[in-house]
DNA sequence: GTCTATACGGGGATAGAC
DNA sequence: GTCTATCCCCGTATAGAC
């Protein structure tokens, strides 16, 4: 049907195959959580028999582990999208909400709170490869609030990387008791977040709002 | 070897038995996670035949029914103790601290994040129990904050709801990454969750660090 | 590449003896 | 109450035809 001459860069069917079996399995996660669904689930819903899947990938887990480089990774995407879309000049702490805001759109979308126990079932291999991935994604946020640091703009004595993982924790939980159907948005949740973030929920001006303890 | 003369109060063997049973699986479940661990694995642990479980569970969805009632019951305690500890006229921040903290080392001794995808999977007659139960659990929290509120030391505008569940889905999240090996103490995660959620991490005083977008 | 058929194992659950 | 034996289903994975 197409062209195609080049023989080296033609997308061959298997490929497209693999692709779409991807595809359907990531879904299948998201709908039912990754334990739930079957080797046989997913050829079914890719429209092929289940012995077929065994032609495309070695076992289920590298299936899984398929799914979610394509996950992590088009997270990265997204989110790196959404924060230059806030501008390279914004500041940082607004880019940070960007880049919230995208993370927690995305983990709805493709739901990947299925990763939670499933990753430690991967075999030792497929789970670090994931794993440094994670890294690399979760560098994209560590580097934003360094950068507010290094600019003056947070108050002083948090340990960061503890912030971006509550932060990042607290929206990978809401993942799970958000409701699409509800009055709030996506961006409605990543908002509170950030105001919470930004500037705590107790009253009190500047230093007196400082969270410590004696001013509970 | 006891007295017992009042049958009716006597503790029977059944009961001992059951009680092991879920605190042995309450165990295995916290360390593999509630999907990897097999009726068989259970029973084995308890020291008895896998048949033999079924004279004290109907299903394997029972002992988990089982595990997460018990396990939420002793979460409530473990919260109300160090609510009450921290005494009934401090401020609800405070208090609201001594919650969070406790609610964070029991999830950590009992990890109870294995529950996550399980109890979808349980049937809605289970489920549902445990749902009311976690219902209740969570309303501990929610009216600290709603004391919090009603006494005027939160800035306004914030959905409390969904402070709270950002803020506990924080913890929950935490007991996924936290290292009891680290230098960190569960009670230094619980402050510095609590020095965010008080004062925020932007610099400014008062008002301007409230955290609206446009300050950000 | 995809199909069909099937091996293989493991997990939940039951029956009936003790 | 607990054991032993066993049923039955269903999941992953393989083999070989097409």
């Amino acid at each position: 049907m197409q062209a195609a001459p080049l023989i080296e860069t033609k997308i061959t069917k298997a490929e497209r195959t693999r692709a779409r079996l991807i595809e359907v399995a990531t879904r299948l996660f998201q709908e039912h959580g990754s334990d739930e669904v079957t080797v046989r689930a997913i050829a079914a819903a890719a429209k092929i028999e289940a012995g077929s899947i065994y032609y495309h990938f070695a076992s289920r887990d590298e299936i899984m582990r398929a799914v979610l480089e394509s996950g992590v990774d088009g997270a990265r995407q997204a989110v790196m999208r959404a924060i230059e879309e806030a501008g390279a000049d914004s500041s940082p702490l607004l880019r940070l909400r960007a880049g919230l805001g995208a993370h927690f759109k995305y983990t709805l979308r493709e739901h990947f709170s299925s990763r939670l126990r499933s990753i430690r079932r991967l075999p030792k291999r497929l789970r670090e490869q994931h794993m440094a991935q994670e890294r690399e994604y979760a560098a994209i946020f560590a580097g934003l609030l360094r950068e507010a640091e290094r600019k003056g703009l947070l108050r002083p004595g948090f340990d960061l990387s503890v912030v971006r993982m509550l932060a990042m924790g607290a929206l990978t939980w809401a993942a799970e008791w958000f409701d699409p159907e509800g009055e709030m948005s996506a961006d409605d949740v990543a908002d509170e977040l950030m105001r919470v973030l930004g500037g705590g929920i107790a009253r009190g001006a500047g230093d007196q709002a400082s969270g410590d303890q004696k001013r509970l």
